[in-house]
This record gives C-alpha cells, sequence and structure tokens, in this order.
DNA sequence: CAGTGGTCTAGACCACGAC
DNA sequence: TCGTGGTCTAGACCACTGT
C-alpha cells in the first residue's frame, strides 16, 4: 500500500484520511453496510500513528457516516427508510376512528408500534412548560412520560403536561387512556380542540436521551414542543417529544393567507 | 488538586472528567461564556495523560456544550437568543407590504438582516427535487442561490428551484426581485398562490455547510424543504434551506380538523 | 485463538493569541 | 515571549467478536 497523504500540505494527515474515506462512502466505493478498513490497515495504507487513524475516524463518526462495533469494525452506516408525519395527523377524523396518531402512522408505514407507559401521575412541569401551560411553575400538574417504539426499535420519547384540574380523575391520569388517546378523551370531556402549535428545534441529544433513544453518535434530535389549545384559547396540554432525527421527516402545511 | 478519579470504575477516565465538567455546566458552577481550565492543568487535577484530557473534551464538543479556540482556551457555550418564525410568515399580507419573509422577521427581532446572492440562472435540480417541481431530473430549471446572515453571521442557506417556462425572463431570473420577493412576483405574473407545505428533517452538517453557515462543532442543521402551490395544485417552486439548528425554532400551527 | 476497536500514556513539535 | 490548543508518534494493555 503506498496510497500516500500530502505531508507538506496544510492540511492534517487525519483530515486528509477522512476526505478519502468521506468521497469513497458519497461515490459509493465504499457502499451503505460495508466495512471499512480495520484501523491497522489504515495505519499501514497511510503511513500513519493508530492515533492519527482513530482521529479520521472520529470526524466521520461525529458527522455520522460510519458507525463503529467493537470488535467488530466500523461500517458505512446505511440510513433507513424515513417516515413522514402528514400535516392532519391530529385530524379529528383519526380520532374519531379510534387512532392515536402514533398509531396511525406506525400502521401506515407497516411497522409494529410499541409504547412504553414510563410514568403516569402528578409531578411539577418545567417552568418553561408551566408557563405555557398557564399555571405556576410550583403547580400541580398531570404529567405522562412515554417512549415509542418502531420495530422495537425506539424512535421518541414524548412527555406531556396537563393542568391537573383538567385531568384529574378522568381516564387521561390512567396508563391506558383508550382508543383515540389522550386528544379523544379531552373532547369526550367537552374539551373542544381548536388548534394545535408545534415548535420544533434541533440539537444534539443529552446522554440520557442518547441512551433511551439508543442512538449512534452523530445522530441529533429534533424536539417538538406541542400545544393542544381549546375553544378559549386555554392550553389544555402541552407535550415535549424529543425524536431520534435519522427517522423523522416532519410535515407541516402553512396557508397562503 | 487531588480532584482523583476513580481509576477502577468502568466509565473510562476521560467519560468521569466529561462528566465533571458537564455537571459543572449545567449547575452554573460554570457560566455560559466562562473559561474552561486549560488542558494542562485538567492533566494536573486528575492525574491524566493530555490525549485522556482532549478525550473528554471532544465529548464536550460534540455535544456542543464548549467552543474551543486555538491559542485561547475552552468556552462554555453560550447559547445565542433564538428567534422564532411565526407560522404565517409566508401571508399575503406580509408580501403586500412588499417584506420578504426573511427580512420582516429579521426586522420583528431587531437585527440586521443581509442576503448574500451566489448564483441565479439556469441549472438543473437534484433528482429528488425535480421530481417535486413535476421535470425531469435533466430539466433546465432557474436556480438562486443564497445565503442569508443576521448581525453578520450567517443563519441559513437556501437553494431555490422553479420552472424554466414560470421564472424565465421575468424579474424573478433577476438578482433583485423586488418588494416582497419572488412570491410576490409569481402573484404578480398572475399566479395564486394557495398553500406551502414545509417538511423538516435534522442531521449533522456537511463540512461544506459548515463551512457556509461557520458552524462550531456539535451543532445540527434543520433542513427545511418547501414547496409553494399554486391554484392548479401545480408545484411553482421548491425552496431548499439548510438552517443552523442553534439559532432557530420553527413554530408550525395544525388544524384540529 | 486472532483480529477488531477502546483506552491510556509520555513525549514531541507546531500554530495561534495575548501581552 | 509564554500559555493556549492542534497534531502526531510509538507503544502498551484491555475488551469485545468471531473462529
Amino acid at each position: 500500500m503506498a496510497d500516500r497523504l500530502d505531508r507538506r500540505s496544510d492540511r492534517p494527515a487525519y483530515h486528509q484520511i477522512a476526505d478519502r474515506l468521506r468521497s469513497d462512502i458519497s461515490e459509493g466505493v465504499l457502499e451503505p453496510g460495508s466495512k471499512i478498513p480495520s484501523e491497522r490497515s489504515l495505519m499501514d495504507r497511510y503511513e500513519a500513528a493508530r492515533g492519527t487513524v482513530r482521529q479520521a475516524l472520529a470526524v466521520l463518526r461525529t458527522e455520522g457516516l460510519i458507525e463503529v462495533h467493537h470488535g467488530k469494525g466500523a461500517f458505512v452506516r446505511d440510513r433507513p427508510p424515513i417516515r413522514r408525519l402528514a400535516h392532519d395527523r391530529f385530524a379529528r377524523r383519526h380520532r374519531e376512528a379510534g387512532r392515536a396518531a402514533f398509531l396511525a402512522e406506525m400502521e401506515s408505514e407497516d411497522r409494529k408500534p410499541t409504547v412504553e407507559v414510563e410514568y403516569v401521575g402528578p409531578d411539577t412541569a418545567p417552568s418553561d412548560i408551566a408557563k405555557i401551560l398557564g399555571v405556576k411553575a410550583s403547580a400541580k400538574v398531570l404529567v405522562r412520560r412515554r417512549r415509542y417504539l418502531a420495530d422495537g426499535h425506539p424512535v421518541e420519547i414524548a412527555t406531556s403536561y396537563l393542568p391537573w384540574s383538567v385531568a384529574s380523575g378522568t381516564p387521561i391520569a390512567e396508563e391506558d387512556t383508550g382508543p383515540g388517546g389522550i386528544y379523544a378523551r379531552l373532547e369526550d370531556l367537552g374539551h373542544t380542540l381548536v388548534s394545535f402549535t408545534e415548535e420544533v428545534s434541533a440539537r444534539m441529544p443529552h446522554p440520557q436521551e442518547s441512551r433511551a433513544l439508543d442512538l449512534p453518535a452523530g445522530v441529533p434530535i429534533m424536539r417538538v414542543v406541542r400545544r393542544a389549545v381549546g375553544e378559549d384559547g386555554a392550553v389544555l396540554e402541552v407535550c415535549d417529544t424529543i425524536k431520534a432525527a435519522d427517522r423523522y421527516i416532519l410535515s407541516y402545511k402553512l396557508p397562503a393567507d
């Protein structure tokens, strides 16, 4: 092997190695799922120390291009098929058909949905959420924490917050809220849902989120904070969701006037 | 300094160091903008080799918690004030007031907007975009590439694609499209805009995007692909935008029925 | 077992920024 | 100049995966 680097270049050796591997990936020389040469063989090929080779691989990891498995090797990441959320996923007709948004989505994608309910009960809301709900930061609210999985793999964690006065003693405070989910129950209780607002942001996951979603390095998360608004403008629920960004495309429709 | 690590722990030394710094940051012991101890002093404090300390700092960098400047040191990242995009930012009334969406946003945020037009002219569209536009992948389309800056700092790069038949010979093919932007011009030309659809995803930036947006390590991008839909359902424009994720919260309103 | 990546060390020289 | 981070080397031992 004599794939020499330009050692006089301003571009560091590790970047040059990363560049070559990256272009091999983007040009399909290294196909998705295929194994990247081992660190030792890259050391030989580029006449570099192991630290330098590992630095190059670290670049590709944080870019989300490769996935490394201890004892096996490094592999070109195989982007999974992406799912789309229709902008009408909270339309009343879906609730009337008895399908909560997530289950309806998964069904249309032919995937096996799992919902793990982690906690349902009283708690306080983070201050920013409390503000949106229109309650004091110290106020008791109903909290519903859950984790959603597709085909057994976690894709989203979600926490809902509802005013205690709204949810207490209702099916919403039960583990299983029944067909159509909590939005269907809110309407059963006489709260007409007028609209939803979603705020979308993205960032790198916190370590805890990374664990809960089983995220490989280099995959950011999308945070969606949704508020469900009733007839008088009151916020009936705030739902704070963290989604694995490599699993989701969010779709929205905006009016022109 | 005798802040010893637990060397017998399963948790690697570099993770333990990262953990301590991270909790110092989240608990406010290290405030936003403040300097983190130098690598050499961390070596002394934790009795570790420099490589180990640098590994710890690399973790915090990819998490987006710190920003490192050569010759100066590492600093706790100071999250800039975030901007909100109202869900009605493409409403006709804004165009009629002569304000393109970005300029209106910046004005309401009291920031100085800059638009760099990088290319306006004929080109072909990427195959996925061509499909949305309803043209052949080899078809000539009008491409408008530009970069948006807030207070002199880049926040977004955007590329618009319009069918050549729609844009050719119109003000849309000029560098400066005039008040209200290309959507105002489309309506001038008799194309009524009925709605917009946006698809939002997030990922780590490509190296080229990282340069164009001057992104520090550990900041993902949000990709928004917008289509402008006319009266007959035809897609009049597709706009592919890459936003620095630490600068944006996107706000959307969804109907309940 | 051999081969893989994970972690750590001790040292070297370079490039940048502030004084 | 001096202190900072950036890069690189050569080697060591450990932990995981497969045969």
